[in-house]
DNA sequence: TACCGCTTGTGAACGCATGCACAAAGTCGA
DNA sequence: TCGACTTTGTGCATGCGTTCACAAGCGGTA
């Protein structure tokens, strides 16, 4: 990275990706496990650990460390060669690059099983993620501090989202009132939206969704009990299994 | 370990790439959203739609229609040309491949704040993952029942996932916790684990771990933000910068 | 029966992500 | 000061996953 020329990016430019495009030049995946860094980070230097090698921390976070230096390269070379990496500097610059500098107010909606749960959770706020406001329609709701932070009604969110300037949406009502709500977000101004009801939810380019659905990972995990299943039994390999007739030609 | 130079030659060729290996035919990610088509097609079902296009499955689902199309490939060749899907055969082809045709007991350890909304959760049982046994260390929760199951101690995990042939278990304890916890599930024969503590947790081979991590998800999400932010400010892209003095002044 | 329009299933191209291997770049001890 | 040792940063190859594009196949229709 040294003796680099000032074009950035190494790689032969393909004829030509839109300049806004150009943005994205850390892969989404590699974000996700820059989380997952800073918290092994944090951690280490709690414990009063001051430098690490990029061997140690991949250890910590459960990959590969070739591909921790690869990720940790999308932000910049910030490492001695022959030494590691400091600790402090590794979080301040990830923080930076994950928007951590500043706060993140979170409004959650739907104050049920789940919705209590999360409002009670203190690992938010510690980590910049002020839990600001809650949401729900049930009347026996409204007003009763969860987590001491009062609930409001639903009809009151564009205000109160604007005025705490809130900017992720946690959605946690039942499935058919998801995406009324998703959209009273959007109108308020919410950009970024933690899904956790099972359905997909229809948003504007502009707003970013991610979803977490239980149903669906329960049954990812089904899904490998059933391959090992299958495997230990003999039954050689293929996906056509109910063989009764779906076996055809295959040359 | 860095590796000596004497192994130019190393190529490491596979060999041969084992015929069983060929099993995983299908992708991790085509899993997962066969999961998501299997919701889409159950509300189809349950509204009397008897028949369904890749187009508007795909729509329903949230992903592109070729994409849909490979993903059932994996499965078969389950359609009609000219007229779409059968989405009660559809259905019934994808739960096989998900192993859905036989329950998965659940077994819920750390009945907190989030282990009380996973019991009390009643979308789990309806699916095919009846949960079958709640785990803690507090005495003031033993014997007490949480969404119709009585929580017994940590330490009669073994025997009660056992006898209650529990498949996937679920941590919901404190960080600390979690990995001993963990242990004790794959003692007990347990090989699917579902994981909500923000820890990297350490399996053998055979056990199948999946996590849902909250805070990695609100950080890709302010990755996201900040990064619009970066863009709106007409901040071209350089990951490096730091910000510090970077933020002084714009050019 | 023969044709027509529609939708599937998939070969092939592309692009992203992973992991390897090693030169570059630094530290440390003598 | 020098050389040996350590660890980073990255070019490159490989494999996976996504997307495109279209032939094959089917139902309906004349
Ligand atoms: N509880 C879990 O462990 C769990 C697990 C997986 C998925 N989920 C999903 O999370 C969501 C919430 O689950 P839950 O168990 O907390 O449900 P819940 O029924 O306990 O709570 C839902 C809450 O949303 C409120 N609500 C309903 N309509 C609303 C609206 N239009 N605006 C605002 N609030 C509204 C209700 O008053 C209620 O308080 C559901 O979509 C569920 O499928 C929950
Ligand atoms: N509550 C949330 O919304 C939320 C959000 C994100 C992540 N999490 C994570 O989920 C986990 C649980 O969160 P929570 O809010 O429910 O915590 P909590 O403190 O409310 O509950 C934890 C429960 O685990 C029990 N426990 C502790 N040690 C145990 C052990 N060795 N064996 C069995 N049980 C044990 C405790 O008695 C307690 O009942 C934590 O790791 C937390 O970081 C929770």
């Amino acid at each position: 990275m040294a003796a680099q020329r000032g074009e950035g990016e190494t790689t032969t430019t393909p004829a030509e990706p839109a300049d806004r495009e150009r943005a994205r030049a850390i892969p989404e995946a590699a974000v996700a496990r820059l989380a997952v860094y800073l918290r092994a980070l944090s951690g280490m230097a709690d414990q009063g650990v001051t430098a690490v090698s990029s061997e140690e921390l991949s250890q910590a976070a459960g990959v590969n460390a070739a591909k921790l230096r690869k990720d940790l390269s999308y932000i910049g070379s910030y490492g001695t060669r022959g030494v590691g990496y400091d600790v402090e500097v590794l979080v301040s610059h990830i923080e930076r690059i994950l928007g951590l500098t500043r706060n993140h107010s979170v409004a959650v909606v739907g104050i049920g099983n789940l919705g209590h749960a999360l409002a009670n959770y203190g690992g938010f706020p510690g980590r910049g993620f002020p839990v600001t406001a809650l949401f729900d329609v049930d009347a026996d709701l409204i007003g009763i501090p969860v987590g001491g932070i009062p609930v409001n009604h639903i009809d009151e969110i564009t205000a109160i989202c604007l005025e705490r300037e809130v900017s992720i949406g946690v959605i946690a009502t039942p499935p058919p009132a998801a995406q009324s709500v998703c959209d009273r977000l959007v109108s308020a101004g919410v950009q970024c939206i933690l899904n956790f009801a099972p359905v997909v939810l229809q948003v504007p380019d502009n707003v970013e969704v991610r979803k977490v659905d239980l149903a669906v990972e329960m049954q990812i995990l089904s899904f490998h009990v059933a391959r090992r299943a299958d495997e230990a039994a003999g039954v050689s390999v293929d996906n056509n299994g109910l063989g009764v007739d779906g076996m055809v030609s295959r040359p």
